[in-house]
RNA sequence: GGAGAGAUGGCAGAGCGGUUUAAUGCGUCGGUCUUGAAAACCGAAGAGGUGCAAGCCUCCGGGGGUUCGAAUCCCUCUCUCUCCGCCA
């Protein structure tokens, strides 16, 4: 969320923010509420400071035995007591409405985000590689999975539902097999230290990433224990130092792989033939936690190492900036890199690479120490190294034989027992 | 799931209704001494809120209650440990 000390100071910045992304929040009845809260705290603390040196006088006159002067006192005090309860009710209700409104106000771009209307304005940034020319009719993933029987969609529908896949076979070895090979890329070639979170996560650690409380309808829930499967691995290896300080002195770095549960709530019909968009999926998620003037460099740093993925699987690929319009809900600063999808000749999201500045850090209350060893808000960043089935789309589109079979890339073939094509 | 015991500052560990502004030890940082270091001695040091500031307020796992006053008493939740049960 946004310091509200920020927002009081600087009303016009935040308006002319939420405009540009297209958002809407009452910043005017939010600064108003603030103001009832600060008025009604500083009221309840003068009288605190009463009460705290009358119950000293209180305990003095019990010692020395003056009974009746300490009940004249206490009755005195109680009074006090009665209207410090009623202010602290009154800045409880005031603290619930303004975290109702902070909470739903999105974070700020970077003074470095392109102002845009709509993902139209998101420039192309560069690009790696080019589109390859095939001397064959080209096939949309799709039927070569169904070929190769690689996935079963027919038979994941009948025992979860739509958009949870069954990989099957080479299908499923390929699945272990990108795993391993981003994992292992990013823990010995770009510094990472490997976690295996919990797959679910409580309502907190959701609403210190940024997921609830406005998008609670994109989640599954567990109503029973009161628990969310993951969206994302950026929940639980944020949240891992969630109220702590923490040595930032050097980029902390976690890489992870996950399942990712979506709902795709009111997503229904697009982009979900095959492996587009699926309500179940793997990826393998990098955060990390950096000092304030570190994140704008180290973001830098992120989106080349989720790069490296894809050019050692030698694919191609572009890197857009999101314009605020498209900016998402905790970003301050977002690249994309999409894949080059020939069989349904488009180009795929397979990373968003994101920073997030303190949005996230001051939801959740992750600090580090400055140069002079004070507590502050340090800022987290992610990005994805990348998500598994539109990476599995390119490379089995961009890979595909003219006899049916997909080649499976040099980096891959020691994760796939030495194996050279699929089919 | 059942029974019991716990949760205090970076760590260990006192305190169990009013000089606790949270003792003491270890660790950390600064200083004295020293050629340098160690030792010894002296000193400093948490987080959040509020205020222009001085300062004030809050925080002893979370929440609620009793009281003039709660780390301390009561209720409740969470977590940890021990034992039992069940089980990949």
């Amino acid at each position: 969320m946004l310091d509200i000390k920020f927002i009081r100071e600087n009303p016009a910045i935040v308006k002319n923010a939420l405009k540009n992304r297209n958002a809407e929040a009452d910043v005017d009845g939010l600064l108003e509420l603030d103001r009832l809260r600060r008025a009604a705290i500083t009221e309840s603390e003068g009288l605190k400071t009463e009460r705290n040196t009358a119950s000293k006088t209180i305990g003095g006159l019990m010692k020395e035995g003056k009974k009746d002067e300490a009940e004249a006192a206490k009755e005195e005090v109680r009074l006090i007591g009665d209207r410090i309860a009623a202010l602290d009710d009154q800045v409880r209700e005031l603290d619930e409405k303004i975290s109702h409104i902070i909470l739903y106000i999105p974070n700020l771009p970077a003074e470095t985000v392109p102002v845009g209307a709509s993902e139209e304005d998101n420039p192309v940034l560069r690009s790696f590689g080019e589109k390859k020319e095939f001397d064959f009719e080209v096939k949309p993933h799709w039927d070569i999975t169904e070929e190769l029987k690689l996935v079963d969609f027919e038979r994941g529908a009948k025992i979860t539902g739509s958009g949870f896949p069954v990989y099957t076979g080479q299908g499923a070895r390929l699945q272990r097999a990108l795993i391993s090979y981003m994992l292992d890329l990013h823990t010995t070639e770009h510094g990472y230290t490997e976690v295996e979170p919990p797959f679910v996560c409580n309502a907190s650690a959701m609403t210190g990433t940024g997921q609830l409380p406005k998008f609670s309808e994109d989640m599954y829930y567990i109503d029973t224990d009161e628990l969310y499967p993951i969206p994302t691995a950026e929940v639980p290896l944020t949240n891992l130092y969630g109220d702590e300080i923490i040595d930032a002195d050097e980029p902390v770095k976690l890489a992870a792989y996950t399942p990712c549960f979506r709902r795709e709530a009111g997503a229904a019909g697009r982009d979900n033939r095959g492996l587009l968009r699926l309500h179940q999926f793997d990826k393998v998620e990098m955060v990390n936690f950096v000092k304030p003037e570190q994140s704008a460099a180290q973001h830098e740093i992120l989106v080349g190492e989720a790069e490296k993925v894809l050019q050692l699987l030698g694919l191609h690929y572009r890197v857009i900036e999101l314009c605020t319009a498209d900016l998402g809900f905790s970003a301050a600063k977002c690249y994309d890199i999409e894949l080059w999808a020939p069989g349904v000749e488009r180009w795929l999201e397979v990373s968003s690479v994101s920073n997030f500045g303190d949005y996230q850090a001051r939801r959740a209350r992750i600090r580090c120490r400055d140069e002079n060893g004070k507590a502050q808000l340090l800022h987290t960043l992610n990005g994805s190294g990348v998500a598994l089935p539109r990476l599995v789309v390119a490379i089995i589109e961009n890979y595909q034989n003219a006899d049916g079979t997909v080649t499976i890339p040099e980096v891959l073939r020691p994760y796939m027992g030495g194996l050279e094509k699929m089919g």
